[in-house]
RNA sequence: GGUUCGGUAGUUCAGCUGGUUAGAAUACAUGCCUGUCACGCAUGGGGUCGCGGGUUCGAGUCCCGUCCGGACCGCCA
């Protein structure tokens, strides 16, 4: 027996026991006559104690060990002498009697502390020795906990995890697939789902009723801090459901995981409609732990000879408040944040309404303090507060206001990561049009559902269809999406037509579908949530990288294992692949 | 595909307008130290300044290219 407890768990109580204790050299500290090290296993650290006095030749060979050795030692539950109140362990220590080492280590590249030395590349190179540290595992255990409590709940209602294939097809909606040759058919790819889609549905067909899997999904796209290559996914579907259906269960289960991993009970999620999402927020994602609303002032800023008002087709701004103090210096930068090529502003107005009821604005050319006082009314404005304004095309100012209200929530804190806000944002557009390919393409995908009271509209004004599809956000992150599905055959053939497949492609793409379909589909519906990004959300983060075990980096690199690589000519001559580089 | 920031000791970084032998902290090694817990003190080793080219009497520093990494835009049904 290599152990009869582990790091974390002796206290007061345990003093006088003989113990057994195995894991990691965190760190020593050797103070001539006597030694003490850390012990770290993943349940804590204990501190042992060695002493010349005592027994001089185990003192000497503790004072050999170096940082993360595996050691065995069997000592004495002691009380301290001298007490740590930071630790959870800190009132004992461990009176060494033997001590074994089961294995040497190299001098690790960085320290393995909560607060590392490493940088990013480094610790994901040696990333079992980044697992080490506490925050890093820390992070995975909440994982767990999320992942347990998620099945918990669903398996309550009934829900059943099945499992779908990782080796489909390549389907040209959406994003790139990622695609695996096939050896046995030559010259013929599957493709890794980017979601469990069209499988969810046929379970659905298939009389599963409730279905769910905590799924990895694979998309072949540009990465961000909250991107990866293959992701983790909470794939839900049930049939015999409309919209209401799906947003109480799902609620119910965010406010079951909220309430069992935080200690958090949640209010009911109020909903938004994309339309005043882009309206308010001018993002389909917004983050409602602060108000900062969009106002428009068309009507209030016309014809007093400011061009730059005159000739937008949109004039928006939001006030910030108790910022009417910001110097020339502050509001230049808030000019240049607005004018980076990102964000894609010309200019900034800004109005500050001073303390003394006076007002300033950057347009005291054209515009007379009554004037600006009518602004300022309209952005429901109180002294001492500063307006924003940009002007413009819509869609692009909103965006770019949107990102500057982000930014001064941010300014001044007011987005707290230990306060969570959610909602549901519903009523989507069905459809975008793609100006370049000039044709109708899928919001959410192919097989969402319009709201029974526009499919009249497919007919003549598809822009204006709405889509029975609703996104969960909390704090300005899109964790969850879903729709109900179509599960008519008439219907699903009618959005292929408008999405510009021919009877012949949608068929050859989708066939197995649309013939299931021909068999009795129930009415149904579904979600998914993004399960790394729930898990970093509710850790505090903001990149998901830090709760997958192992994740690639910018560039969808494992710098680890150093993936992906080329492989040998036999690999390829089997496959039937020539490299063209 | 684009924008932007970075690459200097094992690690995290500093290094000014180009100018003597490239520094600090930490890690590591050695010695001292009996209540430390980021122990302390002393000493020491450790560098092709990412790579290639250019400008210059002289380049870590300026210019061009390239590779690597981070953040973002496009993209992500």
């Amino acid at each position: 027996m290599l152990r009869t407890h582990t790091c974390g768990e002796l206290t007061l109580k345990n003093a006088g026991t003989k113990v057994k204790l195995s894991g990691w050299v965190q760190r020593s500290r050797n103070l001539g006559g006597m030694t003490f090290v850390d012990l770290r296993d993943r349940y804590g650290l204990t501190q042992l104690a060695f002493n010349m006095d005592t027994n001089a030749s185990l003192c000497e060979d503790a004072r050999k060990l170096g940082r993360e050795f595996v050691i065995s030692i069997t000592g004495t539950v002691t009380e301290r002498e001298s007490k740590n109140l930071k630790m959870a362990t800190g009132e004992i220590e461990i009176i060494v009697d033997s001590m074994q080492i089961l294995n040497v280590s190299a001098t690790p590249p960085f320290t393995i502390e909560e607060q590392t030395d490493g940088g990013d590349d480094l610790r994901m190179k040696y990333r079992y020795l980044d697992l080490r540290r506490s925050v890093v595992r820390s992070n995975l255990e909440l994982r767990h906990r999320i992942a347990i409590e998620t099945r918990n709940f669903l398996d309550k209602l009934q829900f059943l995890e099945v499992e779908t294939p990782v080796l489909i097809k390549s389907t040209p909606e959406g994003a790139r697939d990622f695609v695996v040759p096939s050896r046995m058919n030559q010259g013929q790819f599957y493709a890794l789902p980017q979601s469990p889609q069209t499988f969810k549905q046929l379970l659905m067909v298939a009389g599963f009723d409730r279905y769910y899997q905590i799924v990895k999904c694979f998309r072949d796209e540009d990465l961000r801090a909250d991107r990866q290559p293959e992701f983790t996914q909470i794939d839900c579907e049930m049939s015999f459901v409309e919209r209401e259906d799906i947003l109480q269960t799902f609620e119910g289960l965010i406010r079951h995981l909220f309430w069992k991993v935080k200690g958090i009970e949640l209010a009911e999620l109020p909903r938004m409609t994309y339309a005043d999402a882009m309206k308010y927020y001018g993002c389909d994602k917004p983050d409602t732990r602060f108000e900062m609303r969009f106002i428009e002032l068309n009507d209030l800023v016309k014809h007093k000879g400011f061009k730059v008002f005159d000739e937008a087709e949109l004039v928006v701004g939001i006030c910030a408040s108790g910022c009417s103090e910001y110097t020339r210096k502050q509001l230049d930068e808030l000019t240049e944040f607005v004018k980076k090529p990102q964000i894609g502003a010309n200019g900034l107005v800004y109005v500050k309404y001073n303390s003394d009821g006076t007002l300033k604005s950057s347009v005291d050319k054209f515009y007379n303090e009554e004037e600006l006082k009518k602004w300022a009314v309209a952005l429901d404005a109180k002294e001492g507060d500063l307006l924003l304004i940009l002007a413009g095309q819509p869609d692009k100012t909103r965006k770019a206001l949107n990102e500057l209200r982000l930014e001064m929530g941010t300014r001044l804190g007011l987005r707290d990561k230990n306060n969570y806000q959610c909602l549901w944002v519903v009523d989507f557009p069905l459809l975008e049009y793609g100006e370049e390919a000039n044709r109708w393409f899928a919001m959410h995908h192919p097989f969402t559902s319009p709201l029974p009271e526009d499919v009249p509209l497919l007919k003549d004004n598809q822009g204006a269809v709405r889509a029975n599809a609703y996104d969960m956000v909390i704090n300005g992150v899109e964790v969850g999406g879903g729709s109900i599905r179509i599960h008519d055959r008439e219907l699903q053939s009618e959005m292929f037509s408008i999405l510009g497949f021919s009877k012949e492609e949608a068929q050859n793409q989708f066939g197995f579908l649309m013939n299931a379909f021909e068999y009795g589909a129930p009415p149904h519906g579904g979600i998914a949530f993004g399960f790394d990004r729930l898990c970093s959300l509710f850790g505090g983060a903001d990149g998901i990288r830090d709760f997958i075990a192992f994740p690639k980096n910018n560039s969808g690199r494992d710098v680890m294992i150093d993936a992906p690589s080329s492989i040998h000519d036999e690999q390829l001559k089997e496959l039937g692949i020539k490299v063209n580089l």
